[in-house]
DNA sequence: TAAACTCCTG
DNA sequence: CAGGAGTTTA
């Protein structure tokens, strides 16, 4: 679902999770969950933008996330572990722009502000697709992998 | 104020 | 991922 949405409401989430009885807990787990998965991306862009950097790269047209990327294989390792989903191309349009965004407020010097990454958020935060209805389902795992 | 976030740590 | 502290936002 992160693939889709890397900021989903809680009423998005007990839409998607319909087999689940919500409480205070259960829902600031999952909210918790995304922040968590948003860490690790984040984490993810800046280590590769920082790397590109290093290597010489002077345009962020340079940099593209495409499926055989470093970068995209470890996203997909820590999402995705048993590539049960098939990624969606939106997303890698989504790493791209995330990546870029990384890159080019880095070579700005804009990474010695302590806030610096929050206008980054703000920019990716618009760029949430929808989630495909399947995902509804409880039993959305077995029903995708029979497709 | 309470929910939702980030940041840091385990 | 989970917990906790501290901040932001509605």
């Amino acid at each position: 679902m992160f693939f889709y949405t890397r900021y989903p409401s809680s009423n998005m989430l007990k839409i998607f999770f319909s087999d689940v009885k919500f409480n205070r807990c259960i829902t600031s787990q999952l909210i918790k969950w995304f922040s968590n998965f948003r860490e690790f991306y984040y984490i993810q862009m800046e280590k590769f933008a920082r790397q590109a950097i290093n290597d010489g790269v002077t345009g962020a047209d340079e940099l593209t996330v495409s499926r055989d990327c470093e970068l995209y294989r470890a996203l997909n390792m820590h999402y995705n572990k048993a590539n049960d989903f098939e990624v969606p191309e939106r997303f890698l349009e989504v790493a791209q722009i995330t990546l870029r965004e990384f890159f080019n407020a880095i070579v700005a010097g804009k990474d010695v502000d302590p806030s610096w990454k929050k206008a980054i958020y703000k920019v990716i935060c618009k760029l949430d697709s929808e989630v495909p209805e399947i995902f509804k389902s409880p039993n959305c795992l077995q029903e995708l992998l029979h497709e």
